[in-house]
DNA sequence: TTGTACGCGTTATCAC
DNA sequence: GTGATAACGCGTACAA
């Protein structure tokens, strides 16, 4: 490997201080005289020393690493998350090892096992292969992000709130019938909310409302093409009703936008439609759509400050840990663009 | 920090073998009876040993971690390179810290420097702001993708033969005039191959073209407030020929598609389009998008293959280290679908 | 096949 | 203010 690395050792050599003074130059540098500091500075230039953090972590304990674990960056509510709990570098210094697990548990096990070995402080999970059970055995502070999270903590955007508030825009703006699109969510899944939401509030509202739950498929081919299905059912069974269509996400919503266009060139006053993630399709379709936009920004922030808060905890002499997860939800907001009133 | 982790030391106390022993039954289980393996093995189990991965690296040296610095996440071709390039772990288990790199050289010098700090053993920068001679001068193995590269490894789209293709197919479907539209790109950036490739390609077959290369903002807005006007120019200055349009990237495609849908309800025989990318959007587009794929998985494979290579030599006794830097070209794949022939 | 002794680069403890 | 010394957990000659 070529020479070897300068040391502390070789700069206590060079300066005739010990390795102990050099230590404390770059952890507590107010305990040497300013002479000293200079010294050893100019030292530390003259031969071109790099510190190396892990021989640091392994004489304190503190890796100042996370691991983060997401099912994939295709969507981007996930590259955005991902880039934003990065970002936090800047505010909390930790580092971020990364993986992407599509492959299930047994990856999924695999991956954390590594991390643990890398001495991970603290851990996010977006993906959801394994339980929250599972997660929490591993002894460290972990937060879970839009997932089922009964036994760990979690950030989550508030999807009840997110889906009365499309669902209430529509009524307001007096469609004749509400229809929520949706893949058959299980209920343990946070976004199931989102379903409730939609047929509290019409019920509340005495609203007359179709669920249309059944969209599935591996590809975007596959599910445009039951789109269209549900589409062509929808506009032929209600043509002369104003209907209100909530849709559980913007590609789902510009799916439903193209079709709408294709048959009829413009999107007429008949219809209204709401997405909700305001992802980037969003606003590139072929007219904005309105949509209930999450915070990522917010949820990466508070994820962060609660990791960070349980990390520091951890290293104080004597912890208190968490007597029970914590979970919070975040509100999205409703972005009104075009496919609205 | 609760109770020690379990060590070496601890397995060995508990099975009266010697610290090498159980280092070697990691290292190398061969060397040790099948019997005295098992022994271990229980023991392992009894006393819950975790393995500490930075403790081996600081003895020998390998950190097995490749730092990544990526601009950003919203391009899906920069989150779909992250994605492929994660995924290499699985074949090299090679571990990944990510940096978002979107301040400036300063903020990047500085990740780069506690990059090394934790002894990574090689780099791969997707961000531009730092010169290759700089990035070139850390004396580690280094694969830029799609940047500046004079002085480091690099692997990049064939931006010419793309470019060629995407002219070429516009040729040979009869288009009178051939238009491209793309931002003004720095020489120095591969993809201005893109706009050389369809100056001499439209040359080389007489066919005439126009550049419009003023398309800058920054936001979509911004983008799209000036498709509207080239569009609109476009549109009047050629009303009957037929329009072959070029288009940098998708997104552009995308919004000069839509333009054009809001003003005729469909794609007119007098326009053909072929964007840049094969992201999403060109999928998802009120007609999906005939484009030129990027190999982002080939592109990804390249890179790590290049990287390992480099990583494996310089862990020899006598490592040749590489005398010019590698630059390596991935072919496009142009993708046929609706908005050509 | 197994063990001894030391090194990796830093921090923590205690003494001066 | 400064320094010796012992960790931290594992790898590796070299010896047996």
């Amino acid at each position: 490997m070529g020479k070897k690395q300068v040391t502390f050792a070789d700069i206590a050599e060079y300066t005739h201080f010990s390795k102990t003074t050099i230590s404390r130059y770059f952890n507590h540098p107010d305990s040497l005289t300013l002479e000293n500091q200079e010294k050893i500075s100019q030292a530390l230039e003259d031969l071109g020393y790099k510190k190396n953090k892990l021989a640091k972590v392994l004489a304190n304990g503190k890796s100042e690493f996370i691991g983060i674990i997401v099912p994939n960056l295709y969507l981007h509510y996930y590259s955005e998350m991902l880039t934003q709990i990065l970002s936090s570098y800047r505010d909390y210094h930790y580092k971020f090892l990364v993986f992407v697990s599509e492959y299930g548990p047994e990856e999924e096990q695999q991956y954390i096992d590594e991390l643990m070995a890398y001495q991970i402080e603290g851990l996010i999970v977006l993906s959801h292969t394994l339980s929250s059970e599972k997660l929490a055995s591993y002894q460290i502070p972990i937060i879970a992000i839009e997932r089922e999270a009964d036994h760990i903590c979690s950030v989550t955007t508030d999807n009840y709130m997110g889906a009365l508030q499309a669902t209430s825009l529509l009524i307001r703006d007096k469609c004749d019938i509400l229809i929520h699109i949706n893949a058959d969510v299980p209920k343990e899944i946070p976004a199931y909310n989102r379903i409730c939401a939609f047929e509290d509030t019409c019920k509340e509202h005495g609203v007359p409302y179709e669920l249309h739950l059944d969209v599935s498929g591996d590809s975007y081919q596959d599910l445009y093409a039951q789109m269209r299905n549900i589409f062509t059912n929808i506009d032929e069974r209600h043509p002369n009703k104003k209907k209100g269509v909530f849709l559980a996400n913007d590609t789902y919503a510009n799916m439903f936008l193209n079709l709408i266009f294709q048959k009829y060139g413009c999107l007429p006053d008949t219809y209204e439609l709401v997405g909700f993630d305001n992802s980037p399709i969003a606003n590139e379709a072929i007219l904005p759509i309105t949509t209930i936009g999450q915070q990522i920004n917010v949820i990466a922030h508070t994820t962060m400050d609660l990791l960070v808060q349980q990390m520091e905890e951890r290293k104080k002499r004597k912890p208190t840990p968490l007597a029970k997860p914590i979970h919070k939800q975040i509100a999205p907001v409703l972005i009104r663009r075009e496919t609205t009133n």
